[in-house]
DNA sequence: GGCTAAGCTATTGTTGAACAATCCCACAAG
DNA sequence: CTTGTGGGATTGTTCAACAATAGCTTAGCC
C-alpha cells in the first residue's frame, strides 16, 4: 500500500496546494445552477430558438425538478440576458434585433481593445493561449469542422480580453459571448460566419508578436465593424 | 369633454408613442424582485455590512415573504455579486478584499476611458449630465452633505461611461458601483473619500469642455489610482 | 489536558400541493 | 367590427414537509 503521509505537514510536492485547485471543480453548486447551466447549453445550440416559451410545468417535468427550482434557474439566466421574463406570461428565449448586435460589438471593441492595450506593457508569455487558438481554429478549418472553429473564434478573443488580467472582464466577456450566440442563431451556415476571420486572428496575433499594438488595434476594429455588419444584414433579411 | 379621437389612427402628435415610452415604467415587477431591491439597497446603505448572513427564516419573517421568493431574490443579488452562496451554509453580504477592489478599479479605467475616448466623437450636447454631476457635488460640499457628495460622484461616472452610448456599458458600470460600495463601507469618513475628489472632476468636465481628451484622460487616471489606493489602505487597516 | 468520535440541532436544499391573480382565447352581443 | 364575458391554462406566491448538511455539544479515550 501508499505510504504513511501525514497530508496535514508541508511537503516538497504540493498535492494538497494541486488539491484545493480542483475544489470549485467539485461543483457544488445545487440544482439550479446546474439547471440553468442546462438550459444556457441549449439555448447556445440554438435546441430553445430565440422566441421559445419555457413552460415551467414542461421543462420541470423534463428536467424532473420543481417549479421553484427552475425558478431560480430563470433568475439566473435573465440576469445574464439570455432569456427575458415578461411578468405573468412567463420565460422567452431572447431574440435579438440589430441594436442588441450592434451594442454588444461595441461592448466587444471596448473590452478587447482594453486586452490589446494590455498586452504592450505585458509580456510575451500571456501570448500563448491566442496563439494556441489561432492554431486551433486553423487547423478546425482545415478539418472542416466549422462550429470548432466558431469556438475557437469566441476562445482567441476571450483571450484577447484576458490580456488585461482582470477575473471581472473576463467574466463580462464571457456572458457577453453567451448572449451573442443567439445572434449567430441566426447566420444560416457556421462557415460563412467564422471562415472570412481566421485570417484577422492570424493577422492580429502576428502584429502583437511583432509589437505594432496599434497595427492589431486596427485588424481587430475592422474584424468587429465586418462582423457585426454581416450578422446585422443577416438578420434583417431573416426578419424581413 | 375631450374631443373623439381614435388613437388607433396614426396622428401628428405621436400620442401613443410616448405612452409606449412609459411602458417600463409601469414596474410590473414580482415580490421577488422588488426584495431583491430592498436588500441591496440595505447592504448599499451598511444596514447589513459584509459577513452578515442572511439567514432565509429571519429574513423571509422580516419582510413577510416566503424561504422560496427570497431564495429567488438571492439569486439575482448572487449575480450582482453582493452576496456570496455557500453550499449548505448559506448566503453571506460579500466582504471585498484589496484584490477585489484594485480589479474593480481596473474595470472602471476600461470602462470610463471608452466613454472618456467617445466624448472625442460625440457633441457637446452629452456633456450636460457630466456638468450637472460636477455642480451638484460641489453644492452638496458646500451644504456639508457628504452622502450626498458621494452619490453626485458616483453619478458623475456613470454619466461618463453613458457617453459611450452603450446600454450594456451602463448597465455593467451600475453593478460595479452597487459592488464598490461594499468597499465604500470600510472607510472611516464618507468626506475623506469623496471631498479630494471633487476638483478632479470638475477639472475633467473642464478639460472635455476644452475638447482636451488626453488631460482628461490623464486627470482620471490619476482620480481612478487615488481612489484605489485610498480604498485599499484603508481596508488594510481595518482588516489588521 | 487535549484529541477524536458520536449525536443533536438548526439551517439549507428541494419537492409537492395549494390558491389567488393574471393572461389568452373563444364566443356572444351590441 | 368592436366590446364584454366566460373558461381554461399558466404564472406568482405561499406553506408544509422531508432529506442532507454544517456546526456545536458532549462523551470517551489516550
Amino acid at each position: 500500500m501508499g505510504q504513511d503521509v501525514d497530508l496535514a505537514r508541508p511537503s516538497a510536492d504540493d498535492t494538497l496546494g494541486r488539491l484545493a485547485a480542483d475544489r470549485d471543480l467539485l461543483g457544488r453548486s445545487g440544482t439550479a445552477q446546474r439547471v440553468a447551466e442546462v438550459l444556457r447549453d441549449r439555448i447556445a445550440e440554438g435546441a430553445l430558438p430565440p422566441g421559445t416559451r419555457l413552460s415551467e410545468q414542461a421543462l420541470g417535468a423534463a428536467l424532473g425538478v420543481s417549479r421553484n427550482t427552475l425558478r431560480e434557474a430563470f433568475r439566473t439566466l435573465v440576469d445574464g440576458r439570455l432569456v427575458v421574463h415578461e411578468m405573468n406570461r412567463g420565460v422567452f428565449v431572447r431574440t435579438l434585433d440589430p441594436d442588441d448586435v450592434n451594442d454588444i460589438y461595441a461592448v466587444r471593441r471596448a473590452l478587447e481593445g482594453t486586452g490589446l492595450r494590455a498586452a504592450a506593457t505585458a509580456g510575451p508569455v500571456h501570448l500563448a493561449a491566442l496563439h494556441a487558438a489561432v492554431a486551433g481554429g486553423e487547423a478546425a478549418a482545415d478539418a472542416g469542422d466549422w462550429p470548432e472553429v466558431g469556438t475557437a473564434d469566441l476562445r482567441f478573443h476571450r483571450a484577447l480580453v484576458a490580456l488585461a488580467g482582470s477575473p471581472r472582464l473576463d467574466e463580462y466577456m464571457t456572458r457577453l459571448l453567451a448572449e451573442l450566440r443567439l445572434a449567430f442563431l441566426a447566420m444560416p451556415s457556421a462557415r460563412a460566419l467564422h471562415e472570412p476571420f481566421l485570417r484577422l486572428n492570424r493577422r492580429i496575433v502576428d502584429l502583437l508578436g511583432a509589437g505594432d499594438t496599434a497595427g492589431a488595434a486596427a485588424v481587430l476594429e475592422r474584424y468587429l465593424d465586418d462582423a457585426c455588419e454581416m450578422i446585422c444584414t443577416a438578420m434583417r433579411m431573416d426578419g424581413a
